[in-house]
DNA sequence: AGCAGACATAGACATCTGTCAATATCGACG
DNA sequence: CGTCGATATTGACAGATGTCTATGTCTGCT
């Protein structure tokens, strides 16, 4: 349910079939890779990994700052790109954001590599 | 049974828990990203499905330079950072060299994301 | 030996990316 | 309504990345 007829990279992953499968078209490639390209940060990794596994499943930008040796903007620009993959939902409530994953969005990645269509 | 000291990036993927288990430690997610941004383009997507897929599991880098419209050094370049990354084995025979996929690499990195430990 | 073809390496260059300091926005609260 | 604290945006800059041309290194063949 998308509102604009622009896709977020991970609402066009789940229409591939595994890598082992078969080739992946140019345009599916293209597709693809501004999600894994999301992930493909240390930094990114580690937010993602916060988030994930932290109570509620959602975590507070105020605490991810203070897990890192980098600016706030550095954070919050991190933080703007794992939300316009799609992988990462934000609510701001108050003052805060919160955000969180996008459950899906990593199972249907693992799935394209792992050839699991499950 | 690596040969040396220094794993490839893969050789260290499988030591850590799925993101949604617990936060990856800095040192973690460096060990990861290597891997993840070895895939984080449209090209090496292309190539790893191409080689993935292809009949006898491996393909000759002779049929992976038709299938783009890039220059034979550019399509090598991306084929060593495959090869670099674990994710791709290499090996020479004759003139021709072939690569097939690394497959439990593949798995690990999906199992990572997608939080089934198997 | 020498040539030809398959693949890799080196160097150059334009573009993309991660980071920061400075500034803007937005909501709560006195 | 003005200030403060939380987050986002902007602009600048160094370093990484993808691509090419030119060249090197093998290997098989004649």
């Amino acid at each position: 349910m998308p509102k604009s007829l622009e896709l977020t990279p991970v609402e066009t992953v789940a229409c591939c079939s595994p890598l082992n499968r078969e080739p992946l078209t140019a345009d599916q490639a293209e597709r693809i890779t501004p999600l894994v390209k999301a992930i493909a940060d240390p930094v990114r990794l580690r937010l993602l990994s916060l988030v994930a596994s932290h109570a509620d499943g959602e975590a507070c930008v105020c605490d991810l700052n203070d897990a890192f040796d980098l600016s706030q903007p550095t954070i919050s620009h991190h933080l703007k790109l794992l939300h316009e993959a799609g992988l990462l939902d934000r609510e701001k409530r108050g003052v805060w954001v919160y955000y969180r994953v996008n459950a899906s969005a990593l199972g249907d990645l693992a799935a394209l590599l792992g050839g699991v269509t499950a």
